[in-house]
DNA sequence: ACCTGAACACCGTTCAAGT
DNA sequence: ACCTGAACACCGTTCAAGT
């Protein structure tokens, strides 16, 4: 009951709030730990109490950028549905921050952070009866793709903030830059879509397998 | 035919092999301008005349390490093989250099390299029936997934090579990491397998396809 | 338990000046 | 054309010392 445990957990989660704000507010290449604890009305030093280093600190926030995603519910949804849904919400949480995408594809990699949509991938390939194996690899495959996508799509939404947009006949820069996001989210579907696909085609494939390509 | 012409493209691309060793020895991480202007024996102010910052020398670096990848002869193969041949050729460019997907990935996104690869995957998709828009798709998807995977692959190299790998029974701590390697190969293949397939059960799916995916 | 002060060993980049 | 010298405005991290 008494409150002096938990004014230690609160701290750590205030850091990473504060770093969440500044990461969107700024960028990631402005996300120091200097300017994190500017924010904090504490010395940089301080930090090294709370986190590590640098890395750590990261990977907290990124595991708040994620984390939301497991409200979508899948439950009810048909396998191929599931899939759609789940990746399409990875999708929406690292486009909910500014280079989401970049800081939580570093902390993936660095093993610091862990994707909770990576399980549930797997348990609905599971569920549409693709074997354990397949099924583990189906849920990396579609991690990769959606933070590697996302990352793509955020360094270009940068670049044409930045007034490197290609100008296009008969279109206001803003209207440009609307349409070509929504040309990137329409991709986004069709490219998940074949990737959905390839589980249900490459189920029980070999290496001798005959190509399934239609010929040219 | 006089030299004098070359001197200055030689004196670029010197910095740019310089900074291709030096990743390959010590790392991304230690890849500052101030160590290229050393192994080159010359100051880091003197780099800015041959490059306009430090990502513009990355992006030439990038390119070193992917242009190889357009040795790889795929016009007598089926489609599905030649897609195959592609991404595995990308993988392993990638592979050849310490930190080599993180470097052509940031690159890539920047959009300051260009992926020798990309329109390659884009014309043979296009050879096996698929349209224009989807064919265009398909390569950005297997190009996103390579980068993504052998990144992922990468960090996970280093993280084994410092020591923080788990010890698995009966084995010796190399035999692991070969053991490993091997795993990570063969579950790439299978991925990719995975999207390619899903380039044809994908054409000419719209909105309102039907599920595709076996119930549970 | 939580933070300060002060330092250490670095960064990328600019720019006048040299040759 | 190509490079130096010197500076500017930063970094992440450590650690003794404070409270």
């Amino acid at each position: 009951m008494p409150s002096s445990q938990n004014s230690r957990r609160r701290s750590r989660e205030d850091v990473a709030d504060t770093a969440l704000r500044l990461l969107d507010e700024y960028g990631l290449p402005d996300l120091t730990m200097r300017h994190i604890a500017d924010a904090l009305g504490v010395r940089p030093s301080a930090l090294y109490w709370h986190f590590p280093n640098k890395q750590a600190l990261l990977a907290a926030v990124s595991e708040r950028i994620i984390a939301p995603v497991l409200d979508t519910r899948v439950d009810t949804l048909p396998p191929r549905d599931a899939l759609i849904a789940l990746g399409s919400g990875l999708r929406e949480r690292l486009l909910a921050y500014r280079d989401g995408a970049e800081l939580v594809s570093s902390s993936l990699a660095l093993g610091l952070a862990e994707s909770p949509v990576r399980p549930r991938l797997a348990a609905v390939a599971r569920r549409a009866g693709i074997s354990a194996d397949l099924s583990r690899i189906a849920a990396d495959t579609v991690t990769h793709f959606v933070v590697g996508y996302v990352f793509h799509e955020q360094q270009r939404q940068q670049a044409d903030s930045l007034g490197l947009l290609a100008p296009r006949e008969g279109l206001t820069p803003a209207a440009a830059v609307a349409a070509h996001d929504d040309a990137l989210g329409g991709d986004f579907r069709a490219a998940l879509l074949m990737i959905v696909d390839g589980f249900d085609a490459s189920t029980g494939h070999d290496s001798a397998a005959p190509p399934r390509l239609c010929e040219g």
